[in-house]
DNA sequence: GAGAGATGCTTAACATGTTAAATGAATGCG
DNA sequence: CGCATTCATTTAACATGTTAAGCATCTCTC
């Protein structure tokens, strides 16, 4: 099952190689993506088990070390976009799991928290989720875990205020 | 509009803290996931104005260095489930920028390659995408961004063969 | 060479990412 | 006060992530 090398009598398309790029494989975008499915894919089979997304587990954890918050707020520490918050929201609250009720200041604001139910739910995951972390932190090491995540905020910030208004950057 | 430190006598929850974890914002997976953001969100926008997302891009992409891979292979190639894959070619083929047929041999496989205008409009692309990088590479460094992927990959590495089989690591 | 199982791809179903528009409530200004 | 504007959140619409199921086709074995 070897595939030949070239077929230029095809009918169809000696194409290739015409747009000189980078190695697609090895562009920073992928690495990431590579990197971060590599470590999620340790997660989500425990998250599972318990019903959980990655993202509605990033929620309960973000309430879990606060009183509550407004949804725009929230939406930033778990570091989701406001209209997959609105739904997931949605759903945890009608798993019981969260609760709200809109302030009384300003009535457009809706404060967020953690239920008892959820809190029961993060004591349930919260032990497995660490486990895997600690895995993972002794599998590659706790300095160079410490380096990365120094170099992913410093890229991180090196790229702050870069792709923010409209430049003149694309389509000539 | 700052927040008041707590309000114990609230009715609903003075829940937090009662699950200790790691500080959230601090987790590796969200450390890949701001930093991958933050790099993407430089690309999107050139990417939108010729009506490709980011997935397609990587799509087309692929297909530029060869002739013809079978759809597996593309999966592998651009870091895409099945599925997912199949609903974009459907779409790309629409618009004319791939080329399918099946192979000859086992009817089951499918042949991908690039089209002609898939060429040309990669070539309208790939200057921009190009000229992003290289200010990205510019900004962060060029050596710090070598290191970066080295140690995306090792990691990559050191978590292979973990979360394959169905482990007893959850769920007690 | 016929049927059991494996393989390649697609479809289905549900959850999220992403952008735009809608809704409802606060604010500013005449 | 009346109304346009702004703001917080939700809804809508479309694309993708994710798992499971479906459908051909191929392979192997008897």
């Amino acid at each position: 099952m070897v595939k030949k090398p070239a077929d230029p009598a095809n009918g169809s398309a000696p194409v290739a190689r015409q747009v000189p790029m980078r190695d697609f494989s090895r562009s920073l975008p992928m690495s990431l993506l590579r990197a971060r499915e590599a470590v999620m894919r340790q997660f989500r089979p425990s998250l599972r088990q318990h019903g959980l997304t990655e993202q509605q587990w990033r929620i309960l954890r973000a309430l879990a070390a606060i009183e509550a918050v407004e949804v725009t707020e929230l939406a930033r520490t778990a570091f989701l976009l406001g209209p997959s918050l609105s739904r997931i929201l949605r759903d945890l609250e009608a798993r019981n799991l969260i609760e709200r009720k809109t302030a009384k200041a300003d009535q457009r604001r809706s404060m967020v928290s953690i239920s008892k139910e959820g809190v029961k739910l993060m004591a349930a995951v919260a032990p497995n989720s660490e486990a895997i972390y600690a895995e993972i932190t002794r599998r590659f090491g706790a300095h160079k875990l410490a380096e990365l995540q120094e170099m992913l905020g410093e890229l991180e910030h090196s790229l702050a205020g870069l792709g923010s208004a409209d430049d003149t950057l694309a389509e000539g």
